[in-house]
DNA sequence: GTCCAGGAGAGGC
DNA sequence: GCCTCTCATGGA
């Protein structure tokens, strides 16, 4: 039994795939398996239809795909004049962001930094098959990413077995935050962008780009632009000629640049960035 | 074995 | 304000 979504110009791999998430898992020739909050679910693209299985995870996927929304509007939005914007998003037009559970988002962000994407995964999987509460799916058993008051009471220590390093303490001190109701995540929902920025920076382990990163994948603020080592390079050699910028230059550029969808564009050039052929640094 | 990763924070200047 | 160093780990 699986119930089904309207698609249009959406690629489902790719968007699963492209660094924002990390606890897809393939299953079967085309499809993928994972949890959204607590739902276990099977997602499978066919054409313009993604199958969602079992049929009451399709809202929660329709959410999570951001599907119904004008994704045309984000394309004309773009610089007219960016020939290289142009390029990352014909390499894979199907690219889109994801809108993720706050705390999942949040705390696996905290994971990322100078890790590279396969390793976060790794963590991510991790916690989720430790922690995390087990959501079934017909034979399989998948895991939520755990709650805040789980990995407050698993400790560093545990948390550091799972191979976070030094991210360890960041996360933990995260989510004792949140489990003694100190503050909540959902209040940033009601703040202005800025404020919300001002918000995510309070927790330990939360700088600039990881907050960006939070803005936009959880939070759905689409003007956000996490500027990270790739996308640093794509600027300096792209936008920039190779010469010498500084990387607060790169930031101020990347404000007016690329405008109220600038998450977007940012997604498209990193993609392209990390998985086109043609650049040394990625894997065919 | 070497390089480097979707960084942040502290310290020096 | 900007530059540099350290933090921890494992995939490529």
């Amino acid at each position: 039994m699986s119930a089904h979504l309207i698609a249009p110009n959406f690629d489902l791999s790719a968007t699963l795939n492209s660094g924002q998430a990390f606890h897809w898992e393939p299953h079967g020739s085309d499809g993928f398996v994972g949890c959204v909050g607590n739902q276990a679910m099977l997602l499978r693209q066919s054409g313009q239809r993604i199958h969602v299985t079992p049929p009451e995870a399709r809202e929660g996927a329709r959410r999570y795909l951001r599907l119904g929304e004008d994704h045309e509007a984000v394309l004309r939005s773009f610089p007219a004049q960016d020939a290289v914007l142009a390029e990352a998003v014909a390499y894979c037009p199907g690219l889109r962001i994801l809108r993720q559970p706050l705390w999942e988002c949040l705390a696996t962000f905290l994971t990322s930094s100078m890790k590279q994407v396969a390793h976060i995964r790794q963590i991510s999987l991790r916690l989720r098959q430790e922690l995390g509460e087990s959501c079934r799916l017909g034979d399989l058993a998948l895991g939520a990413f755990p709650e805040p008051g789980v990995i407050a009471r698993a400790g560093e220590r545990r948390l550091r077995e799972f191979g976070l390093g030094y991210r360890a303490g960041f996360v933990h001190r995260a989510a004792v935050r949140l489990a003694s109701g100190e503050v909540r995540l959902e209040e940033g929902e009601a703040l202005d962008d800025e404020a919300l920025l001002e918000f995510l920076l309070t927790f330990d382990g939360v700088g600039e780009k990881i907050a960006n990163c939070v803005r936009l994948f959880g939070y759905g603020r689409l003007a956000a632009f996490p500027v990270d080592v790739w996308i640093e390079r794509v600027l300096r050699e792209r936008y920039f000629g190779g010469g010498e910028v500084g990387r607060k230059e790169l930031v101020r550029f990347v404000a007016d640049h690329f405008g109220d969808y600038g998450g977007y564009a940012q997604q498209y050039l990193f993609h392209h960035a990390r998985t086109s052929r043609g650049n040394s640094r990625s894997r065919p």
